[in-house]
RNA sequence: GGUCCCAUCGUCUAGUGGCCUAGGACUCCAGCUUCUCAAGCUGGCUACGCGGGUUCGAAUCCCGCUGGGACUGCCA
């Protein structure tokens, strides 16, 4: 820094930014007027250093993804690189950091394009006064990522925390995969691409120019198939984190299972893996689908408990049948279904409407997995003691 | 205000002068399937911002306009 100093690159200066402000008036060239430049002042107690910025000229940052961008130097003030304290500031800072770990390409958001012939020119001042000569690196501003309101991704107002969506249950490599296709798109029709594949055929130069909005959406979309091409046993392992939190090495912040941790069993939930794996899209949503299996008795949901229950005669004789029938039949999920078919044909309900109220009764819910792979898994007993429950 | 970047369906994009009456994916809508919810399948809506050029021919090249964005700190 001192040969820097010496050899004219920087200069201090003891503006305050009011000074400076004064000074401007309505001059439009923007920033530092360079008032300091060529007082030669000596360092002291409010001295910033700063960059004295070529006269002429320009410096033109070639660009991987957009190609040459011209930046008159008439136009970058002198800006400070140590601020009073000593403290040097990001872009010198930078330069010196990339070029002790020889830096080969930098590549970061668009809105860092306007401050990077600030740093070409700090890098060359440091090639000419250092004594170590490095080669400046490529540059390549990705666009940037932005909300519904087209405005850039702050990280105060948006969730750009990618543990957030880890949480939430995307995966890693469905994450990875649509950040991918945000930019950039792979040769192919095919838009889900495994990370090996992405590592051989994306090409910085195929980046495209323009923002991006990020749709959650699609990731979501994307994240579905994901799950449902995972082998049941890799979807079990993944699940762990939901299901079995105190033995997995990881789990969602805060998370808790809905049910008490002795009652869940490994190999029952293997036993409904399967049948959640295809009806999800995120790994959270996987304790809402199974809880009635590990709950000592059925969750009450009571709005969906009065619509097809409590306010329903014909469903409370359906059920009162059902656990007449349930007693004698085969436990097997065929014989279930032809069952609690004919109960409700019995009472002029086709299976769509018979099935909502035993539904009920056993999950609490008007939605979930396979009803009668579900009975089979929960059992005779403790199906018929569900429904004497609800009735 | 100044500098710079950008501009194809609502969204992410393909498209590098003729293969485009513009392709795919997500969303949405309709239908099929169906024990709920999903998934799956079929079909549908919807786009080259505007104006000038260049050219036999332009989404593709050039200029202007308009629109959007980023930057403009003794922050990073």
């Amino acid at each position: 820094m001192a040969e820097l100093l010496d050899r004219g690159y920087l200069y201090f200066c003891d503006c305050t930014g009011d000074q400076v402000q004064a000074r401007k008036g309505d001059n439009k060239t923007p920033g530092y007027d360079g008032f300091c430049r060529d007082r030669a002042l000596a360092q002291g107690p409010r001295t910033a250093l700063r960059f004295a910025t070529p006269v002429g000229g320009s410096t033109v940052v070639h660009d991987l993804i957009r190609g040459d961008v011209e930046f008159s130097h008439g136009v970058i003030d002198d800006f400070v690189v140590a601020k009073s304290s000593g403290a040097v500031l990001y872009a010198l800072a930078n330069v010196v950091d990339d070029r002790n770990d020889r830096i080969s390409h930098v590549i970061r958001g668009e809105e860092h394009l306007p401050n990077t012939p600030k740093q070409i020119l700090l890098w060359e001042a440091l090639n000419l006064t250092s004594g170590l000569v490095t080669p400046i690196p490529h540059y390549a501003h990705l666009p940037l990522l932005v909300n519904e309101q087209r405005k850039k991704l702050s990280k105060r107002k948006d969730p750009v925390a990618t543990e957030m969506y880890r949480d939430q249950g995307y995966l890693p490599e469905a994450f990875v995969n649509y950040l991918a296709l945000l930019g950039w798109s792979p040769s192919g029709e095919e838009e889900k691409i495994d990370v090996s594949t992405l590592i051989r055929e994306f090409r910085l130069e195929d980046v495209s120019h323009s923002p991006a909005f990020f749709d959650v959406k699609k990731l979501l979309h994307l994240n579905g198939t994901y799950i449902r091409e995972l082998s049941p046993e890799a979807f079990i392992e993944r699940a762990q984190p939901w299901v079995s939190p105190s033995t997995s090495a990881w789990s969602p912040q805060e998370y808790q299972t809905p049910w008490p941790v002795e009652n869940f069993d490994p190999e029952l939930f293997g036993r409904v893996a399967p049948l959640v794996q295809e009806r999800i899209a995120l790994m959270g949503e996987i304790p809402a689908m199974v809880d009635f299996f590990f709950l000592a008795d059925a969750p009450r949901d009571d709005d969906a408990f009065t619509k097809t229950i409590a306010t329903s005669e014909v469903a409370q004789a359906v059920l009162r049948d059902l656990v007449e029938e349930f007693a004698a039949v085969n436990w097997d999920a065929e014989t279930l279904h032809a069952t609690v078919m004919s109960v409700g044909e019995r009472h002029e309900w086709n299976l769509r409407k018979a099935q909502a109220p035993l539904r009920c009764a056993l999950t609490g819910r008007l939605v979930g997995p396979p009803l009668f792979e579900s009975l089979v898994i929960l059992g005779r007993e403790e199906t018929i003691r569900r429904i004497e429950m609800a009735l």
